[in-house]
DNA sequence: GCTATTGTTCGATGGCTACCGTACATGAAT
DNA sequence: ATTCATGTACGGTAGCCATCGAACAATAGC
C-alpha cells in the first residue's frame, strides 16, 4: 500500500498577492519555481531533484515558504515529497501573474 | 527661469527584473507605485503628496529604491521633486508585469 | 536487524533593510 | 535677510531572513 497524502496548502481566497510576490522576489525561490514550471509530465517534482546552490536545509526552508505563500503544493510519498507549481489556482487568482514574472526574470 | 532637469534613471536594458520583483514585494512602495498609477494628467505626482504611513526619510529611501531599480523616474523642479511611474519603458521589458502586480496586491 | 536515502528541525550567525530622529541643503516667499 | 517648505543624508536600531551544520525522523532496501 502506498502512502500518498496530501498536504494543506492555503485555500484560493486566503493566498495574499504581497506574500506571493515576497515569494517571488528570492532568486533560489524563482529558480525553483521555474524548474516546476518547465517540467513536464506531472508538473511534479521531487523536492531532492531541483538543482539549486544551497543546502538540504536551507532548500527546506524555501519550500516551505512557497508553500505557505500558496505558490506550490505538496505531495509525500514514503520518503520522498514531490511538490508542483499551482499553476491553475494562481492563474485563476492573479492572473497573469506567473507567466510575467517568470518572463521577467528569465 | 525654471529650473528643470531629470535625474538618471537606468537603462531600460540595465533593469533587472529580480530588483524590480524586490522593489515591488514591499507594502510601502507598492502603495507608492499604486498611486503613481493610478493619478491622472502627467502622471506625476510630487513627492510630498504621496500619502504613505512612514515620515519624510524613510520615504525618500523607499523613492530611492524605487528609482535605483528603475521603476520610478525623478524630476526635480526647485526644492520639489516629482516622480512618475515607467510604465511605458517597463511594459515594454516586462510586458504585462505591472499590470498584474498592481491586479494582484488591489 | 542494519544501512542508506530523503527530508525536517533546531540553533546560530551574518547581512540586509525598514524605520526613525536629527541635521543639513536648497530654493521659495515674505 | 529670514523664514518656511521640501527633500536628502547620516547614524543608529530592531527585526527579519537566507544560510549553514548537526541532529533527528521516517521510509526503503539489503
Amino acid at each position: 500500500m502506498v502512502t500518498t497524502s496530501l498536504t494543506d496548502a492555503p485555500d484560493l481566497a486566503a493566498i495574499d498577492g504581497v506574500t506571493v510576490l515576497q515569494a517571488l522576489s528570492d532568486p533560489v525561490r524563482l529558480e525553483i519555481v521555474r524548474q516546476l514550471a518547465g517540467c513536464t509530465g506531472e508538473g511534479e517534482l521531487r523536492c531532492g531533484q531541483i538543482e539549486i546552490p544551497v543546502t538540504k536545509s536551507t532548500a527546506s526552508h524555501h519550500f516551505k515558504t512557497l508553500h505557505a505563500a500558496g505558490v506550490i503544493a505538496e505531495r509525500e510519498a514514503g520518503t520522498a515529497k514531490y511538490i508542483r507549481l499551482r499553476r491553475a489556482e494562481l492563474e485563476q487568482r492573479f492572473p497573469g501573474l506567473i507567466d510575467s514574472v517568470l518572463r521577467a526574470t528569465a
